[in-house]
DNA sequence: TCTTAGCACTCGGCCTATATGAGTGCTAGT
DNA sequence: ACTAGCACTCATATAGGCCGAGTGCTAAGA
């Protein structure tokens, strides 16, 4: 038990440390001459070869064929990634990247998230990607049903600067006169969270009179809308060309099937949401960790993004397995924790 | 001169028709033999050959290597292009996957420009992009300046359902009465497009109170913004997967520039606007013909849609140069008619 | 003058055989 | 426990030779 989960200090540790870090850089098998030159372990490559063969047998490495050196598995990728210390590895001119792309003061939160993407994306060559704060726990700012003729649009505002709208199909009973009435209740709900106006409004709905009742059910479920699946409408996404770079030895296919499942909105969704919901600070998924990545060869940095206390969001990149950890591990946390500074900020 | 337009239905024509369908089939350089086989040119190979050689020299061919049959160049698309017939072409699966597209009614604009996307993505295999209206001549339906403590959210929304929103800083003249009165202020603009609006703001900021300057030329912003630069954030895209598939021949470091480019929305949205600027209906850009496209290797066929008889927006695919145009132009021009359609019925 | 059969020629792709060498796994000796 | 040494493996690189698709040209026929 011991001996499957090799302790950072050990010697098989800082194998399969070089290893890792070898293979990330240079994108080829790794053989235990390199690493008995490279690393600064005081023994031979004889050794390094014993030692190799035993971290195969654990499963962290593997062989392409026999004459070829060793590269890390996701198991050897998620050791390395544990083994990585919880802070620092930020180049100094990603620092400075950052500093600068935060220079300009944004307000629209949205805004804010777009860029931060793209800014992501630049840092560390992969793609980035976001999802804006769910809605649920954040105060309705405004609630209107606007009179388009033949339909009716929906719209809500959020505390956080979301807008959603949704334009829907004018009920037969509602006259001039019921969208005046029918705003100036909806003005009464403002303050309240998006779950407290969505219930609220199936009571005036139930109750209220007969002429506003479609209208009530259609804000009610704009509102519910905005808490779940129109999230992913909301998903941002950037740099996506930087995975279709040489230097990502991806096969044609899965690149293919990569782009795919990125533009699949609600599926990544889903991802970013499992990602985060157990981790409180910076997670990664490796490879197969993940079903929907699983055989993609990507793995996921993401980081929740937080206003005061509570979680509204979360940002990360996704890349190839074969990713430089330390690098978008450090991009992510720091962008995430200045997003977090301003999104408490944009909050008062 | 005259031989340097072959005309449709002379034997270069067919030749050259002949080595296009087919080269856009198999991808393989086509050879003599294989036109006088296949395509219906009652002449014997040899013949093809100095038939071939002068549409080279005319330059609508070319030679990957002495030993290899014909490829088309740009000029041998668009001589292609402007040979077919200006309807038809749409297989029996495709007619009917547009009317079940658009079987189910949505009332959301936006979302029908989203759904069409997805819709001509599948349907062409390439990728799919649309231009929503431009706001100039649209009406304003509603204006608000929204109270977010501190910052203020300005929010337009137009008649075919456009939502714009700004949050911007909040003026230091401003209190909640000002809001109050500049609301009411704003809800006379009701009808008036959006250059009118914007026009009679700037007026209204210079003309009345010192509180409400400041607001009043923030919501001209926000409408100047919605009218241009904006545009771009309101781009769809959609079914880019589709570019990276293995049958479309791209260099990996072209399609890395192909998907660099599509993300640049500001840049895509000038292409398609030069691209239907001069034509009324169906436009192709193939290749070189675009500076921004030239050195990607693809072509665009776009159509414009309209409300009534003003043209309101554009869609169409992105593809190879080596594009199968007779289906991609017969599904965009389909599903833009469809959408014409579909804008004028939510416009009354 | 246009067409076509015939033919030499070109040249990329493909097959095979061979060489190379990185890297392993094992053994024996320190 | 470590390491030097070595046989072995096997993907990749290289070279040569063949093949054949396809051309361009020429000369004869309609």
């Amino acid at each position: 038990m011991a001996e499957q989960q090799p302790q950072l200090g050990t010697r098989k540790g800082a194998v399969l440390r070089a290893v890792v870090e070898e293979y990330v850089r240079s994108g080829e098998p790794v053989g235990s001459e390199t690493i008995a030159e490279h690393a600064s372990i005081g023994v031979s490559s004889a050794t390094i070869r014993n030692e190799l063969a035993a971290l195969e047998e654990l499963g962290y490495l593997k062989h392409p064929h026999t004459s070829a050196g060793r590269i890390p598995t996701d198991a050897g990728y998620r050791f390395y990634v544990d083994s990585l210390p919880a802070a620092g590895g930020l180049r100094d001119a990603q620092r400075r990247a950052i500093a600068s792309h935060y220079a300009e003061a944004i307000l629209d939160l949205e805004e804010v998230l777009k860029g931060s993407v793209q800014l992501l994306s630049r840092l560390t060559r992969y793609a980035g990607l976001a999802v804006p704060p769910n809605a649920s726990d954040e105060p309705v700012v405004r609630l209107e049903v606007i009179d388009m003729g033949p339909s009716v649009m929906v719209l809500a505002v959020g505390h956080h600067g979301r807008v959603d709208k949704r334009v829907v199909d004018r009920p037969d009973a509602a006259a001039p006169a019921t969208f005046a009435r029918a705003e100036a209740r909806l003005a009464d709900l403002r303050g309240l969270t998006y779950a407290e106006a969505q219930a609220r409004l199936l009571q005036l709905a139930a109750e209220g009179p007969a002429d506003e009742h479609d209208l009530m059910l259609q804000v009610a479920e704009t509102l519910r809308a905005a808490q779940q699946g129109d999230r992913a409408a909301h998903m941002v996404i950037g740099g996506v060309a930087n995975l279709a770079d040489e230097a990502q030895a991806w096969r044609r296919e899965t690149l293919r099937r990569l782009f795919e499942t990125l533009e699949h909105e609600q599926e990544m969704l889903q991802v970013l949401s499992d990602v985060t919901s157990t981790h409180s600070a910076l997670s990664v998924t490796i490879g197969g960790e993940h079903p929907t990545t699983g055989d993609l060869d990507a793995s996921i940095v993401a980081a929740p993004f937080k206003s005061g206390e509570t979680t509204i969001g979360t940002i990360g990149v996704v890349g190839p397995t074969r990713m430089d950890y330390v690098s978008a591990m450090a991009s992510v946390r720091a962008v995430a924790k200045r997003l977090s500074e301003l999104a408490t900020e944009l909050d008062q």
